[in-house]
DNA sequence: CGTTGGGTTGATCGACCTCAATAAAAGTGG
DNA sequence: CCACTTTTATTGAGGTCGATCAACCCAACG
């Protein structure tokens, strides 16, 4: 499903003292040093001074498939960089319909707004490894690192940019279209994290996918069927793989 | 329409030259000390000597209706603040289905990944004024005032909330749903700028809104009929009057 | 006064939703 | 390890909301 991601976890577990190269941090239970994610995320702006200083902010968590990382509504006391593992981000109405925002992979951060409330709920698809900084203390370290600051706030924009290509998906593609954007758009983030592959994991389910994009379950398994049915694709346990990415990307493009 | 739009533009003429309050940009053509959406803006975040050093890096710039301020894929040289007027977001598939992804009103800030090519294009609704910094002198700008890049990122991060927002809208709601979320949302971005009123100016056209929320003209002309019909609301000259605010706030809340 | 762009309304159509049945997987407890 | 349940996914049949196509209205404007 996802390459190494119960062997990450345990091995951040593992080296869960006294690790931290400056020796500032006898107590750090994080490896930035070893950390193989670190050039994707927040931390990949810092010196390995800085990275000293933020490694003594963070703390090891880690999350079960179904846990609750943020809750919609509720007080945000922590922020997390996520090192192994997906979880989905997304927002409810009222009466139970639901939008899913987006699924955070490996290097990305959760938090981002560092908003005292959180706007929307997140838990963990697959087990979930992070990064933990008590907000407060990250938001006060962030005034004395323009570097992370500059950092996270491109990465702000990115996600902002993601945002609107998903508005454009959502508002303006047909079902078959979103599902082919979704994949594409999916398999892109993956080959940050575990290298390019034609493979790509899948650790939502159908309902997830549907609630991202907009349809409903059944429409999301037509669409995989179809494609599968056309050749593009075939369905593999927990992910599909892509046989004709070219095809794909190209429906994606125009 | 707007309230005094042209009136602002006018002035922001008229006191083009020598009016920089710490005398530093004798030929500086923008004045921060007598603007009246400074709170609202990026400007808000800085003492009045880096609102000078600012001051001294804007231009001011004027774009006619329907003039492009940014285009979609193209280099992007300057970044706005938006001082008057508004302007429409959006993006287009190459086969010309097209998806706004955002409108820009005063105290707005265009260009806020302050990416080398806009990922979206912009162009003006009404008259616009704008305060123009060259993009890579903003950068570095920024690079010296932790302050502003921290207003700049919290931006950035409602930004991206108001886009996940959009995303329940368009992903999740109904057509009528959608243009009572659209109408109470306007009014309460225009209330930070003109006061609260039950008036909600439209700038925009119905085929503006309707790619703004994924529907066609004709659902959107129809939806607003029958909120008119229902008395929920009255349509006025370039814009609607909301009769009964809190049962259309009730919609949006569930 | 004709033209043009924007807006409204009606009639019909179709993409996607809803409801329903079944299948396949993944837990669960003995 | 195997019945049993629960969850997730697939497929079919029929219904509906919003799209499409088309006519018309109205105000602005040269």
């Amino acid at each position: 499903m996802i390459p190494n991601r119960h062997d990450l976890a345990f091995r951040n577990g593992e080296l869960a003292e006294g690790v931290c190269v400056c020796n500032r941090h006898p107590h750090a239970n994080v490896d930035c040093a070893h950390c193989t994610i670190r050039p994707l995320s927040i931390c990949g702006a810092l010196d390995s001074d800085e990275l000293c200083e933020l490694e003594g902010l963070a703390r090891h968590a880690h999350f079960a498939p179904r846990q609750a990382i943020f809750s919609q509504d509720e007080a945000v006391d922590a922020v997390f960089n996520v090192t192994a593992g997906a979880a989905r981000l997304y927002r409810l109405l009222p009466d139970g319909r639901r939008q899913v925002v987006g699924f955070a992979i490996p290097g990305d951060f959760l938090g981002l707004a560092l908003a005292e409330k959180s706007v929307y709920s997140v838990d963990a698809l697959t087990p979930v490894t992070a990064c933990r900084f008590n907000r407060e203390a990250f938001s006060a370290f962030l005034d004395q690192r323009p570097a992370l600051l500059r950092r996270l706030y491109e990465m702000a924009g990115h996600e902002l940019s993601l945002a609107q290509e998903q508005m454009v998906i959502i508002g303006r593609r047909t079902a078959e279209e979103r599902v082919v954007c979704f994949l594409v758009g999916l398999r892109k983030r993956w080959a940050r994290v575990s290298g390019n592959s034609v493979t790509v994991p899948l650790p939502m389910t159908r309902q997830d996918i549907a609630d991202f994009l907009g349809l409903t379950i059944e429409t999301v398994s037509r669409a995989i069927s179809k494609l599968a049915r056309d050749k593009l694709l075939v369905v593999v346990p927990d992910g599909v793989r892509l046989l004709e990415p070219a095809r794909l990307e190209a429906i994606v493009d125009g």
